[in-house]
DNA sequence: ATGTGCTCTGAGAACGCCCTGAGAGATTGT
DNA sequence: ACAATCTCTCAGGGCGTTCTCAGAGCACAT
């Protein structure tokens, strides 16, 4: 379930706003003033932020700016009783992603939402979650691989490599991606490193009759295909 | 430099635009008509669409709706001299990204498709958006290309050479600028180097029957035809 | 027709990508 | 303490890729 903070200084707005949008399906928390609502925010949880630029301690715009600079990139939806054409442009040049003039009628703010989270959703994928690749299983949670039932034993790091590979199916991934995706931002490994753990792995896949899976694009990288 | 496609049936309109964008630093190519904006806008080849709703041979809802049904995720931004609430809602609900009521504020627009352009660079990683030209596909996730849904195997020069020439369907691009785009700022190869790469690119492309798809443009360079 | 560039192509050398076995440290389990 | 495992580097070999060179082919103007 989607998760959208809701701020604005007026308990009624934020009633009504909780209300309507729980029943379109989001989990709704709210905030009343800019130091709460950067608080939240800051946390990188939610999906989506409705912001008022009016708020009490830090004004929407500053609330915007800050968690831009702080690196979160959660879509925000600017909301404000001005309807200046300048407070407009510099909302979006601040980072939002939309803005809505009060009055608004609610039927538009939910599509507003609907397509923000309807894009997230799109280039997101599915995260951290079990994937399974045709006979090929992969559970983060029990760090667990098989192939047609057949268990497959990895290390740590083989299990990082494969799964980095297995979460984009038909994507290649260069080894510099490996490294930042398996190895982490430290980078303490070298490219050839990539190539040992590829080895390793298809050592074991193939054991269990699986050694196709996990393919060379001479150049470009290393992909593992749904088709298998 | 961003790729935008302008779409209004008002030649004024389209100009205006145009001058505007381009001074904005974006590449501008205009369309005036429902259909050939849809052609225009399949090719995948643009990173965000200003839509007209009323135009035509094809409203700006259709085009929309038929480019989302295809699966180009292009940013799409609707522009209407309506301002009903159930348009609105409507247009976001078919997967446009914003929404300008004519007549609108120049600044306002330039705020909200630079918001746009700026959440797609962040967005998308080092790869970029996948290509469809007639029966061409180039998708830079898997590295691969088809022609018709035969498959063509290339290497990394060879698929950034074919990259950026359709990127820029119909568009002549001389050798230097070539070299820029697909071996980048270091420049260690010399002209000949992109006739030999052209060469190569041919030959493999003419075993999939799609040998006349890379011209010479004798004097100015190579290009490749969204007509095919 | 002839000349002058521009373009194409085959040959081949240099280069770098990829795989593998061996093994050195580090870490973990007993 | 000792063994087992894990992580990663190194060196070497095979081979695909990249790029230059030289010369042939082609388009266009005089």
């Amino acid at each position: 379930m989607p998760r959208v903070l809701v701020v604005d200084d007026e308990a009624g707005v934020r009633t009504a706003l909780g209300r309507g949008l729980t029943a379109e399906g989001l989990d709704v928390v709210t905030a009343a003033d800019g130091p709460t609502a950067l608080r939240a925010a800051l946390t990188g949880s939610f999906d989506l932020i409705l912001l008022d630029i009016i708020i009490p301690g830090l004004s929407g715009y500053r609330v915007l700016e800050q968690l831009r600079n702080e690196g979160v990139d959660t879509p925000v939806l600017l909301i404000s009783a001005k309807d200046g054409e300048v407070d407009q442009a510099d909302g979006l040049d601040l980072g939002a992603d939309g803005y809505l003039v009060k009055p608004f009628s609610f039927m538009v703010l939910v599509a507003q939402v609907r397509a923000l989270l309807r894009r997230r959703e799109a280039e997101r994928g599915q995260s951290g979650r079990r994937l399974r690749l045709g006979e090929l299983m992969v559970d983060p949670a029990t760090k667990q691989v098989s192939w047609s039932g057949r268990p497959v034993e990895l290390s740590p790091r083989e299990f990082a490599v494969l799964y980095a590979l297995a979460s984009r199916p038909d994507t290649v991934l260069s080894k510099d991606e490996l490294l930042r995706l398996a190895w982490g931002g430290e980078q303490a490994a070298s490219r050839n490193a990539v190539e040992v753990y590829v080895g390793y792995l298809r050592r074991k896949l193939q054991a269990v009759g699986a050694g196709h899976l996990l393919r060379t694009v001479r150049g470009h990288g290393y992909r593992v295909g749904a088709s298998g």
